[in-house]
DNA sequence: TATTGTTATACTCTATAACTATA
DNA sequence: TATAGTTATAGAGTATAACAATA
């Protein structure tokens, strides 16, 4: 169990995790924001969702993933289809063309930060990104719930 | 050397991280939002420093470290002295108000990492932390240079 | 009556550019 | 002529609240 003194020193490098992906966000094209890629890869990585699953994944307010989501839509990465277990929701898909865009924007993140780790060790950056995604795990239960919880419903 | 899918990872798991972060900033008091954390943090950590020090240690462009600091003085929380060796600027020092702020700040932070970091073994939480230090260092040389260069200038 | 999602509005944080003062 | 810092302004990103539609 850690200790507060380890919890503060932690709090302080994850504000400085913060300014690295500002950097990270800088370098990339405005017409794809890292928000708009959290978006992209968070529907790569989870197929359907509704906005309510992604709200949840990306920790935002249900308002912030409705624009960004629109973004999307008038952008044809994303597209709506009606959900057949809740006619208020929608399931939220990535197109071929987001998928495209994901992808570019995937490497091009990643061309940032290989320029700066170009010392680092496979094992670091692995291990790295483990404990990143355990932090994000710990932090609730971000799991989306459309099946399960739709599904049993109309089941 | 890491290859590009994992710095793709990575760039991803940092995206959660910044969701981690953001999370911590929303349960943070009003008057005392993680930016302002940020520059308290760096002064103690670093002791004097000028506003271009900040500034790179921050990330951020020099006139929003103007403001932030502006803000700190405005609550006692910094103070300028004037800089001995250059007199277009001025060294920034942590008043005991600003420490006490600061300390009142961490210990928020850490109770809400603490919440959710309760079954994390200490060496992991260490670890991580220990990564995220070597990330920002990756992130180009963010020593603050105050003390050499001005004082071989003047010497 | 509660919930999903959208939109209007306001607030926070950051960047760009114009400016002052000093080197 | 260049650099440190401030300030005005604009642009992202987010949250709150009011709303429409469905459960």
């Amino acid at each position: 169990m850690a200790d507060r003194e380890q919890c503060a020193e932690l709090a302080h490098q994850l504000r400085g995790a913060f300014a690295v992906t500002r950097e990270i966000a800088r370098r990339m094209p405005p017409q794809t924001p890292l928000t708009a890629v959290a978006v992209l890869s968070a529907l790569d990585r989870h197929g359907e969702l509704r906005s309510s699953d992604l709200t949840e994944l990306l920790a935002v307010d249900l308002s912030v993933t409705s624009r960004h989501v629109a973004y999307g839509v008038e952008r044809g990465w994303i597209e709506r289809a009606p959900d057949p277990y809740d006619g208020r929701s929608r399931l939220l898909r990535l197109t071929a063309a987001g998928g495209d865009v994901l992808r570019a924007s995937s490497t091009r993140a990643a061309e940032v930060l290989a320029d700066h780790l170009a010392d680092w060790p496979d094992d670091d950056v692995a291990q790295l990104s483990a404990l990143l995604a355990r932090l994000r795990g710990s932090f609730g239960d971000h799991t989306p719930r459309t099946p399960r919880i739709s599904r049993v419903h109309a089941g």
